[in-house]
Formats: structure tokens, sequence, C-alpha cells
DNA sequence: TCAAATTGTTTTAAGCTTGAAATTTTAGGG
DNA sequence: CCCTAAAATTTCAAGCTTAAAACAATTTGA
């Protein structure tokens, strides 16, 4: 009969919700920490880049700069200056829309793809490496866990709900 | 039987850490922007002096700077800057170190004390609401599975071992 | 048609964070 | 005693982020 060591046997919900919110930012922080100098250090480039590439990877004929900062919940201002660095870099370009002279489309060009390619499995594999103490059962158990607290308060657009 | 909608049969182990991994980094940046808007909104303060507080109030003789830092795992230029303004607004002061003249402690004022009890018991507040999906089971489940994530990749330093 | 509201984007100012350089003080040989 | 190395802290430059202001283009509705 083991109990963790820091659950206190009287102790309220409330207290231990906050402890396991002060271990979920230690873990997020923890693994974030080490992706941004991996970013860093092994391929010069850093994670609001790489989130970026993220997602114009995933849409092949571009976002929109607006679409890009609601996908990836930054502000606009954001997203504005770091397509800026990815375009002088070669990496993505801007297209206009056609029947939108306000709007723009933000891609990656094919050396973007081909970079993105190569961040994209080594991420995975930093990840798998982190997380190799997790069991698939773990995943997920882990998984469901996190989608009731993504459920009750963050909706489909990640937004706070109520 | 039912299966997690976005959990495809036959993905690799890797990918579902990977999955599970996005929904970690959203949930905590969820949480997080959730915290910080409150902390601005109703008490016009930041995370960043909310931790510092709640790191000085740990520990009623002060931190040495080094040791806040450590301790919230940020730079030491951070915690200076934040040690300022705390200082400019009463909330905390430096007392010279008698044996060591390069050092100094860190504290929070009988102000700065108050103001943090009452911000304590807000941001408990919010957490508890914020995961008040988790039932006490599901609070000690998912610590459970934080500590395999932890133990493994981040020691008591919190640093990444090996 | 045209003024007002809305939408898409960029610019700007302010704050946060880091890593590295600079400063001051302490500790350890020789 | 001195000189060098180490330690504690601050300063600094650069990058990231946001909210708000500014600007441009489109849509709405009277």
């Amino acid at each position: 009969m083991k109990t963790p060591a820091q659950a206190p046997k009287g102790e309220t919900l409330s207290k231990a919700r906050l402890r396991v919110w002060l271990k979920l930012l230690k873990s997020v922080n923890g693994i974030e920490t080490e992706i941004r100098r991996n970013l860093r250090d092994r391929h010069g480039t850093t994670l609001p880049r790489f989130d970026v590439m993220s997602a114009l990877a995933r849409f092949p004929d571009g976002l929109k700069m607006s679409d890009l900062s609601t996908y990836l919940k930054v502000s606009n201002g954001n997203v504005t200056g770091i397509v800026d660095k990815l375009t002088e870099e070669g990496l993505a370009l801007r297209v206009a829309v056609p029947e939108d002279r306000r709007a723009q489309m933000a891609r990656l060009t094919a050396k973007g793809r081909a970079a993105f390619e190569e961040l994209a499995q080594h991420h995975e594999d930093w990840i798998n490496t982190l997380l190799d103490g997790l069991t698939a059962r773990d995943v997920e158990a882990l998984s469901a866990h996190l989608d009731i607290i993504l459920d009750r308060h963050m909706d489909e657009d990640g937004r706070d709900a109520q």
C-alpha cells in the first residue's frame, strides 16, 4: 500500500487539484525547455518558428495570417513578426488573396517544407524520449484525464468556456 | 467499447506520445492564460510576480537572490527585475547577508505577505474551478502519470537528467 | 451611393525572459 | 600577502509576446 509522498491524507480536493496543477506546470515547462534547447542548439531555430511551420505544413495551400494566429492562439502581431522572419530565411512566403486585397496567405516554400520535415521527425523523437516512461496504456489514461480538463473549460477554439 | 476519437488504431507509441504532449501543452496553456488574465484583471499583477511572492512566502526568513532564481528555474537577471518591482511596490525588500557582502536576501514585507495571502486563496479557487471536472481519484491518477514523466527526465533540481 | 461598421493586417509600446558581459566580493593556493 | 579563480548579483542586448492604435479594404444598410 503505497501512497504518493506529497498527498496528505486529509487533503481537501481543492488542495489536491492545486498540487496536480503545479505538477502539470512543472512537467510541461521541463519538456518545453528541453525542446527549445534542442531547437536552438541542434537546428538554430525557435519554438514559435517551429509552431508556425507546423501549422503551415498542415495546410499546403497556405493560411490567412488571421487564421494562423487563431489556430496558434497567439496575437496577430506576433505571427506577423514570425512570418516575416521565416520569409527572410526563404522558408515561407506570402501570397495575395485575389478576392480580398486586405488578406494574405502565408505558405511554406519548398525549402520550408523540407526543413520542417526534418524538424518534425526530430521533434517527435525528442518527445518520444522525454515521454518514454509512458506506456500505450498510460498515454490513453493521461489523455482521457486531459480531455476532462479541456472539455470542461477549453472549447474547440481553445478559448475558455463561459 | 469506446475508443478516443483521435486515437487511430494502428498508431505507433511514438505518435501517441506526441499527441498526448500536444494535449498536455494545450491544457497547461489554456489554464495559464486564464490565471494570467485573472491576476491582471482582478488583482493588477502578473504571474511572474505571483510566483516570486509564492516562493518568498514559503521562506519567511527570505531567500538569496540566486536561490530564488534556482527555485523558480528562471535566470538571475529575471528575478532581479521582478524583485525590483515588488520592492518599488512595497511588497518585498532586500536585506544584506552579514557574512557575505555579495549576497542579499529577498523577503516579503508585511504588506507583501498580506497581499500574497489574498492572491493565494483566489489562485487556489481559480484552479479548483478550472479542474472541477477531476475527482479525487482522477487527481491521483493524473498525478501518478506526471510523476512518471518527472521522475524519468526532471530531477529534483528540475534540470533534465542526462 | 455613401457613410459607418467591420475585417485583415501591420506597427508600436511595454513587459517578460534569456544568455552573456560586467561588477563586486570571497576563497584558495603559492 | 598577492594573485587567480569562483561566486553573487546586476546590467545589457536581443528576441518573444501582447494589447492597442493605425491603416487599408470590404461589407452593410439607409
